[in-house]
DNA sequence: CGATGACCGTCAGGTTCGTTGACTTCTCGG
DNA sequence: CCGAGAAGTCAACGAACCTGACGGTCATCG
């Protein structure tokens, strides 16, 4: 009955595919680097760098949430935080070299998931999935 | 580049849906009621009962967790342990009464949810969500 | 000009859903 | 009958979020 509820596939894909990204990320050199900090460091403008509330709007999370894992890869020197010149409120999270270089090799481990669950869907599958999520986030955020 | 990554989708998706849920079963009169814990009543069997580990085989989560969410529903009078008459070592979670009323909303609401989803979707796009999960869920365990 | 409100980052504390590890108790097969 | 191992439990923890409150800063409009 009920096959496995969707709610509860939706989060094991998401779980499935996020610990797939921290293995090709440690296969790459880079252990202990989690998914939602891989990907901040894919949101961070290369060349002028972007305020915390910004990179919070683009993950879709509070800046709260956002300042903690800035926090983290603060620490691990992947990013730095600069006064923004424009506004004395505001700081611009900047990669640092080595987060430019990590940035690199994240590109590289996401689009290799991302390419591995294509290969297990089939293109057509593949893109519907992706049609359908945008669909629901998008009439969902409406709602909301 | 990187369209809001897959991973990320999915668990938003999640969320909008477990929320949805809890939001359906309150307005059906059974408030503070999560997610989690609506699919463990749909996982006892009516008649019988089922034993805390075969709960946590379903959900495909650890005994430990699936304890916690049958604690917090024994408190609250919806399940209750019994002794397993074959297996000293096991006990058999049984809904009472009220658990099986509220089993049934559950299963009202979650198809509410799932059909709203399906008419936003269309059918053809829900079920391709559907079978696209299967297949991603089905390989990555094989896998694991 | 100066108050008022909106906005930026931050601190503190919660919530949800899950994990690993270390028991105790009990079963069952050789 | 005895040792491997499974059932349930206790404890501690982690990841990824949230709400609420607060001190500075900006911006604008009377």
């Amino acid at each position: 009955m009920t096959e496995p509820q969707l709610g509860r596939q939706l989060l094991a894909a998401h779980r499935a595919l996020a610990a797939e990204l921290v293995v090709e990320l440690e296969e790459r050199g880079w252990p202990e680097l989690r998914a939602s900090q891989a990907s901040l460091v894919l949101n961070v403008d290369r060349r002028s760098g972007t305020r915390l509330t910004e990179l919070a709007r683009r993950a879709g999370v509070t800046k709260q949430a956002m300042m903690v894992v800035v926090d983290e890869l603060e620490v691990r020197g992947f990013v730095r935080r600069t006064p923004d010149p424009d506004d004395g409120r505001a700081k611009v999270v900047r990669l640092t070299a080595r987060g430019r270089t990590l940035g690199a090799e994240c590109r590289r481990a996401v689009a290799a998931v991302e390419a591995r669950t294509r290969r297990t869907l089939g293109g057509r599958r593949y893109e519907g999935l992706r049609e359908a999520l945008d669909l629901l986030l998008e009439t969902e955020e409406e709602t909301a």
